[in-house]
RNA sequence: GGCGGGGUAGCCAAGUGGUAAGGCCGGGCUCUGCAAAAGCCCCAUGCGACGGUUCGAUUCCGUCCCCCGCCUCCA
């Protein structure tokens, strides 16, 4: 079976395929986050649905290129460096670093580049579409000095969120500054210097000022990964108005080739115990607040992940408790297969149906069915583990399974970290304990059991012999 | 009003015109000095409501109810 997703422009399943003349290459541009602040768990739905993705394209042998936006400009960023009375740079640099620490918390392969809104080269590429745009009469420059997109040259608007302008409520939120446009739904791409602003800034034909969003991934997409995408993703509320600007942007300023982007793909929103994700409902939660609970980055990335990215997602800390079971009971397992495997090196190829965990992936990354064939597998092993006859699992199909989980965990990411050290200490008590268990000293092997949790190690009893995990 | 997502066991969640995957919880058993862990087994005559089509519908059609999101810069 072909890999297929949901298109949200064509609203059908299409097979994924590569262009002409580009092997097995495919572009990915993801909508990044704005580092105003620290990420929240809902913006790493989408990141974790996205690596998702580019890990199952890539274990289908295309070669993604993925690029992802830090957007360091906007109102937010430049009211929090404001209020914090310092520069912008200085403010958004630590969300930024803090950003990329959570990619790997969450274990979000990195992307091949992430361009920020206030890279030199990329304002410059922002003001040259924007002049483009403006030698084609797609844009023009209001009283106010700032650039607006003129949307009523470009009858494609609204295809990919399927609305028409003229049934649309009127927004309730047309500044005053809004007044010189053309029509309300005319966007900035350009934003004229206000005091506000302070010292943020840049030159530019129609005067100093700053880009507007949309005009940042529209330039940064089609200057970093040309101007036709294979995949472009986000959060469904980015589909209108962003994606829809974003098009419009670029089929306009396009030399020719066209459309602008060939799969659009969007997840839909997360909600914390059932309601929507909001500060004031106290149900706000960001990758570090959760950390800061005990909870790990491959747990919440489990919880994320195993619901299938177009359904809203109900995040919970019963959901967290479920993942951690759930891990655990992975873990065991692998361990269990390696024991198994032992030293063999050959490996049997494991049952046919296992290989439907990635054909589940490729009907628009189905991870329910694809988690379902993982269980399955992982009970059936189990099952042939304890037998004693000659179904017993064999050290070649244990390897087997092995190296059909290290393709899965390409996938999932979701192995244990690698082995934590054992401390000396701990290690001493282990040996003296399984001496004083030897001497069947009950007492004392229980005691050291106390101590050995002291120090944050905890050690379970197995037929063969004692095993220790971190508290 | 427009455009979407969704209502399947206590919770999360796949799926199919032919009698309901998987995960968590719960129960039972095995292992075991104890503890803990792990393993195996069991756990929805039912798939929002009501009609219709059909030999048969949770799955198709119709009507309706409810929840959530977007509608100009929130993933």
């Amino acid at each position: 079976m072909s890999l297929q997703v949901h298109n949200t422009l064509t609203r059908t399943r299409e097979e994924i395929t590569p262009r002409h003349g580009e092997g097995q290459t495919l572009s990915l541009y993801t909508c990044g986050p704005t580092v105003y602040a620290h990420a929240h768990i809902g913006n790493f739905r989408a990141y974790v649905f996205e690596d998702l993705l580019q890990r199952h394209l890539q274990e289908r042998g295309f070669i993604v290129r993925r690029v992802m936006n830090l957007t360091d400009v906007d109102d937010k960023t430049i009211r929090g460096a404001h209020a914090a009375g310092i520069a912008l740079a200085d403010y958004t640099r630590p969300f930024k670093e803090a950003f990329f620490e959570d990619v790997k918390t969450l274990r979000l392969l990195p992307a091949e580049a992430y361009p920020a809104a206030t890279d030199p080269e990329q304002i410059a590429r922002m003001i040259a579409m924007i002049a483009i745009l403006m030698e084609k009469g797609n844009a023009y420059q209001a009283e106010d000095g700032s650039v607006y997109f003129r949307i009523a040259s470009f009858p494609d608007y609204g295809r990919l969120a399927h609305v028409d302008l003229e049934n649309q409520r009127s927004g309730q939120r047309v500044a005053s500054d809004e007044y010189d446009k053309e029509a309300v739904a005319d966007f900035a791409l350009w934003k004229a210097w206000v005091p506000e602003d302070g010292p943020v800034g840049w030159e530019s034909p129609w005067g100093k000022g700053r880009p507007g969003w949309h005009i940042e991934c529209s330039a940064m997409a089609t200057g970093l990964l040309g101007e036709t995408i294979d995949i472009h993703c986000g959060g469904v509320d980015n589909i209108f108005p962003h994606h829809e600007a974003e098009i419009a942007q670029c089929e306009c300023a396009a030399h020719g080739e066209k459309p602008f982007v060939r799969y659009w793909m969007h997840c839909a929103h997360l909600m914390v115990e059932g309601s929507k994700m909001a500060k004031s409902a106290g149900n706000f939660f960001t990758l570090r607040d959760l950390l800061q609970k005990g909870w790990t980055g491959r747990e919440v990335r489990y919880a994320l992940i195993s619901v299938h990215y177009r359904g809203a997602l109900n995040f919970t800390i019963e959901g967290l408790g479920s993942a951690r079971t759930a891990l655990g009971r992975l873990d065991a397992w692998r361990a269990r297969l390696y024991e198994t495997a032992g030293s063999e090196t050959a490996a049997e190829r494991p049952d046919p149906a296992t290989e439907g965990f990635f054909s589940a992936l490729d009907d628009d990354l189905n991870i329910s069915a694809a988690l379902a064939v993982l269980f399955e597998t992982l009970r059936e092993s189990n099952r042939r583990m304890d037998m004693g006859n000659e179904e017993k699992l064999t050290p070649a199909q244990a390897r087997g399974l092995l190296n059909w989980l290290v393709r899965v965990d390409g996938v999932l990411a979701l192995e244990a970290d690698s082995s934590t050290t054992i401390p000396a200490e701990v290690e001493e008590l282990v040996a003296a304990r399984a001496a004083a268990r030897t001497g069947k000293e009950w007492k004392k092997s229980d005691e050291i059991r106390d101590q050995i949790a002291a120090l944050g190690w905890i050690v379970k009893d197995t037929k063969d012999g004692q095993k220790l995990t971190k508290a």
